[in-house]
Order: structure tokens, then C-alpha cells, then sequence
DNA sequence: ACACCGTACAATACAGTGTACGTTAGCGAA
DNA sequence: TTCGCTAACGTACACTGTATTGTACGGTGT
């Protein structure tokens, strides 16, 4: 005699908690509307009352994430501001991995991400930069740290399944020396950078280095 | 009475094509085995004769396009090696749309892939920097390229569809200026800054000259 | 010329997906 | 207590990738 689950049980926070609960645990490409709903003991359809579709679902877990950034600290100088902003969303991507799959796949949209951007163009225009420059560095600081950590992330979760990892080590092996012999001889540093926060902070300060050497000009 | 397909119809190159046509006119998301299949005149599961899943034939696909991929200019200093090669990859993602997706969702593997990355770090290693710093350049410009051409096909495609064009209308409309000024004063800004060369360019040229202050010193 | 056999493709099936549609029942308000 | 709103349900559809099993064709050896 199963009776009905009661009347108000689901919320939209409750759903996006949920959501991003399984999401961490079963993983991205797991994740599924009738997976969300037995882990809330409901029906697949009751999920449509809140949310209009699934990407609009993983809009608002994407936005759910973003309010989890901590703004820039201010009273630093403005490298270091960048530095701290961007390094907090590598930070955040990297505990929340879906939340790089969850940036790339869609547009941004939301009060929290715009936050995030508010915060980042603020610090910019604070240090002097004109809008047109503000807007340029914020959007190639943006891309820099999607593309860096989605990579770092991608390259680790391969790692982390045998199946992956042997396959990553048999296509290193087939390359022949005489064909790609940098490639080869760079092998050893090449698997050192497929991550790390030195890997990250390198390019990350090739960008602030280059974008100072405008500012001073 | 239709006749059974005959014996030899398909091969790895013509399934490679098909397919590459398939994700360029109906897009990535849209493409399928089924379709592709039906797009051959076969069923959907004579596919699996030539690759062992979808997976592995988008591997394919994207080796077969990295293939297109003009080598580096020799002759020339290195910043504008280095900037032609970058350029190549972004104007190749651009011609070809699901390259994007093909690159950010699996690992690099592939013969032309090899032939890429061996290109790019040739050019850095004879401009003289040493293997540590080759790699860690090599992996900071693959992931620039990579992040910020993502987002402009990603912005770009969002525009066309009239629904996320009206979207992000609505999302920009919908910001308070009182609490987020920077972003409503530099929307002009930060709508032409989505894409285009002068926006990769720009960001860029950041790396280069980051690079040519680390390399003098 | 003929039989043979490996294999290229076919057919069927399964477990799963997102979501459109129409129905029903729990709860707050009157 | 009764009513109406709406949150949650059930069913259904058109798909997906792919495991398994079947079949007939084409090249090869005699």
C-alpha cells in the first residue's frame, strides 16, 4: 500500500542540492533526470514543476557553484586581486568537477555568475584599465582558466580509471622517435603538465606578466 | 525485394567523412549512430566493424581534422611561429565547429594529433627554452586555444538561434545596476569582446610577450 | 568450375534517455 | 466541511548506444 509521497517535499533548492550531490558521486555523464528523481523518491516528471528542462536544471546548479566563490580580497594590488579571482574558480572547478562541463557546455546566465564577473571587471577598472581593455582581460582571463582547468580535470579523471591510464601509456609509447623525436625526448615533462598548481600559475602568470607590461606602457 | 548492401561499401575513410559531414550539417549534439548509419545506406550496427565504439570514432574524426592543420611556418622568429600555430588551430575549430567539442570532451591521441604537439614544441625548443619551460608553454598555449575558442563558438551558436539570442537579452536586461554597475556599464564592451580575432588576439599576444619577458631574462 | 569459409553487414533486443500529455489526490483556504 | 489549485503521478513516445546472434556474399584454394 504505497501512498502517494506527500505534497511538498520538493523545492528548487532541494533539487539542485540533490542534483549536484549525485553529479559529485556518479559523475557528470551519469547524471540523469530519473536518477535525480528516485534520489528524491519522486516521480521523473515532478523534477518539470520546478525546472523547465534539464539544461535549465543545470543552469541553476551552475549558479548554485558560482555563489561558492569567495570575492576578491581588496586592498591587495591588482595582480595579486586577479590572481586570487582566478585561482578561487580553478580552486572551486576542481571540488566541484561537473562545474567545468556545467561552464563549457552552456552560456552563462544567472545572478551569482554575474557576481563573479562584476567582481572580476571591478578589479580591473579599479587598477586603471579602460573599458575596452577591463573587458578583453576579464574575457581572456575567463577562457584561460575554463580551458586550463578543464583540461587539468579531463587529463586526472582519465588517469584515475585503469582502462584510461593504459591507454594514455599506449599511445605515448607507439610514437616513434624518429617521427615526433621532441615529443618523445619531452615526454617525462609533457606528463609532468597536465596539471598541477604550477602548471596552472604558469600561464596564468605569463598573462598578468604580459598584461602588466600594457599597463606601465 | 531490396537486395542485401553489397559487400565492400564500407571502409574507415568514407565512415570518417560521413560522419565529419553529419556533425557540420546537423550539428554535434544532434549526431548519431543511427544517422550515420542511415546516411550510409546501412544498419546501425555495421558501424561497430570499423570501430569499437562512438567514442572511438569521434578519436578518429578528431585525428582525421587535426590532420588539416598547416604546419608551421619555418624561417620566421619564433613569437610569430608560435602565433601562426595558435591562429592555425583557432581558424581550424572555427571551420569546423565540433573540433571544439571533440578536443575539450577525450584525451589527445591520434598520428596528426602527435604531429601537432611535436610542431608547437619543435618551435618553442629551437627558440631555445629549455624542456621544462617548452612544456609548460606548450600545455599553456594548447589550453588557451583551446578555453577561449570553445567560448566563442559556444557565444557564437548561442546567437544564432533566435531563443538564446532573446535569451541573453533578457539575462543582461534582467541585472540591476545598482548591484552590478561594472557589468552594465561594459556590456557594450563585454558583447563585442565573445569572439572574434582581435579578442583571441589580445589575449594572445598577453602570453607572447609574458613569454619574450621570461625568455630575455 | 566449384565448394568453402571468414567476415561484412543485418536483425533483434535491451536498458536507458528526455519530456509531452492527461490524470489524480493532498493541502490550504473559505 | 467542502472546494479548487496545483504538485506529483503514470503512461507513452521517439530516441540513444551497443550486445548478441544470424545470414549471405566475395575472395580463395582446389
Amino acid at each position: 500500500m504505497p501512498t502517494r509521497t506527500p505534497r511538498n517535499t520538493l523545492n528548487p533548492d532541494l533539487i539542485i542540492a540533490t542534483a549536484l550531490e549525485l553529479m559529485e558521486t556518479r559523475g557528470f555523464e551519469a547524471f540523469s533526470l530519473r536518477a535525480l528523481a528516485g534520489e528524491l523518491g519522486v516521480g521523473p516528471m515532478a523534477i518539470y514543476t520546478y525546472f523547465r528542462s534539464k539544461d535549465d536544471l543545470y543552469d541553476a546548479v551552475r549558479d548554485h557553484l558560482m555563489g561558492l566563490l569567495p570575492p576578491a580580497p581588496d586592498g591587495d594590488a591588482w595582480p595579486d586581486q586577479v590572481r586570487a579571482v582566478c585561482r578561487g574558480l580553478r580552486r572551486l572547478m576542481l571540488q566541484h568537477p561537473c562545474l567545468a562541463q556545467l561552464l563549457a557546455g552552456r552560456p552563462l546566465s544567472g545572478h551569482e555568475t554575474a557576481r563573479v564577473a562584476e567582481g572580476l571587471l571591478g578589479v580591473l577598472r579599479s587598477a586603471g584599465f579602460d573599458k575596452q581593455t577591463a573587458a578583453r582581460t576579464h574575457t581572456t582571463l575567463f577562457t584561460y582558466v575554463l580551458g586550463a582547468t578543464s583540461w587539468e580535470i579531463q587529463m586526472a579523471t582519465e588517469q584515475r580509471d585503469p582502462k584510461g591510464l593504459r591507454r594514455l601509456r599506449t599511445t605515448m609509447a607507439s610514437l616513434s622517435p624518429s617521427e615526433f623525436p621532441t615529443v618523445v625526448e619531452l615526454a617525462p615533462e609533457l606528463a609532468r603538465t597536465t596539471g598541477g598548481d604550477e602548471q596552472f600559475d604558469y600561464g596564468l602568470d605569463l598573462l598578468i606578466s604580459g598584461l602588466s607590461a600594457t599597463a606601465t606602457s
